[in-house]
DNA sequence: AAATTATTTTAGGCAAAGCTAAAATAATTT
DNA sequence: AAATTATTTTAGCTTTGCCTAAAATAATTT
């Protein structure tokens, strides 16, 4: 397999996540994602286009090939082996490891990624509750639910958070919840859709429907 | 503190090894550190120049300058916490850890690296026994004797090998000399000045005037 | 002290990755 | 169906870091 430069790596990932949504991806939403111009990534599709690594017609917009889908695979990986590390070793926050793991991820060593995945167990998720690709790029899609789906008296483990902010972050830590917390859905109020939970033995709290819709769970 | 490319900090810390030796670095011998072209050197000198990094005078050589040491120091406290981490915790062996180390210290976080010094016990040195410079890029000086210059009957540890090539660590690795090893001068001969070695109880073995001129030792 | 050789710098170019402004194309209104 | 607006692409420029070949300077021989 070749080494693909930094900023291509970055196109990559970038293309990889937009095209989940949307199926194919524009010059303009990369350009957003990115933080560059969209003639940069005109530039750039041309480029990826010639490595076969997207297909892509002018005005058309762009989504990966096969290949680039291993690719962006591979990134990915790398990513979430790095998150995981940064929070469960090296005791970073939340918040704190995308921004570094962004960096590390480019790092190009086979041997390290491998003896990395060794060395923190063969983790199956990142902090976020994302799914971890394996050595092939093969990826778990779990089918969680939204919490804000669910009814009351339900068990469930939280195992994902669609939104990575600081503020989500913030909240959720102060309320002591975090991916693989039980939670048990003690009401839902109809009037706003808030809900109240409880953790363990740990007196009943409330959480908005805003924090609900980005709280996704498995069912116990 | 200001942040630099990873090509910036290559010369760099080339320049810091090089003028370690020769007190002033000249623009061939950093092309040839390097692997690069003269041409590309005198560039850089320029640009670092601008950058107050180094003291440079056209066809003179150049150093670093004050800030460039402390630098320099940044990145080589971060190449050999990584070394230290691929060696010690990811098993790689010692000939492997320089080139991914290459990469990693180049990762730009200072609270990644606090935070793996931290993880990592705050070694105080890499696998091939090179101090690793503190926070503030203090570095521990320890005054190291030559094995090949030392009599019979001294009892040593091997702190530091100043080859790094594949070819001595394969060496060292059959007979089993590493890095904290404790040794015993048995004889020098005279003729080839070649040394019998003892480790503990093991029997005795031999090695070259060319080994013994790579291993640096502490006196017991 | 010249002449020769070695080293270093300059001049001029190239590729990667970005940008702005203008042109081309597509999508939406009227 | 035009006209207008939005999106995308092209053209042309910039910076970084590298290169080769030629010119300048320094070091060494003769
Ligand atoms: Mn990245
Ligand atoms: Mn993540
Ligand atoms: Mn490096
Ligand atoms: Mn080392």
């Amino acid at each position: 397999m070749l080494n693909y430069s930094v900023s291509e790596e970055n196109y990559i990932k970038a293309i990889f996540h937009l095209q989940q949504q949307d199926g194919t991806v524009t010059t303009n939403e990369l350009a957003g994602e990115l933080n560059t111009r969209p003639a940069s990534v005109t530039d750039m599709m041309k480029k990826l286009k010639a490595k076969k690594l997207v297909h892509y017609q002018p005005y058309r917009g762009f989504r990966l090939s096969a290949e680039g889908s291993k690719v962006a695979l591979g990134i990915i990986r790398r990513h979430r082996l790095w998150e995981y590390f940064l929070a469960e070793k090296l005791k970073f926050s939340w918040d704190e490891v995308h921004a570094v793991a962004e960096e590390l991820e480019h790092v190009s060593s086979k041997k390290l990624i491998e003896k990395l995945d060794e060395f923190l167990g063969y983790p199956k998720a990142d902090p976020h509750g994302d799914p971890i690709p394996d050595v092939n790029g093969k990826i778990e899609h779990y089918s969680y639910q939204c919490l804000a789906s669910l009814p009351a008296n339900k068990l469930v483990v939280v195992s994902h958070v669609s939104n990575q902010s600081n503020e989500i972050l913030d909240l959720l830590k102060h309320k002591k919840i975090s991916i693989g917390t039980k939670l048990e859905i003690k009401r839902r109020f109809d009037f706003d859709d808030s809900m109240e939970i409880k953790i363990g033995r740990q007196p009943v709290f409330t959480i908005s429907k805003q924090v609900a819709e980005n709280i996704f769970v498995k069912i116990n």
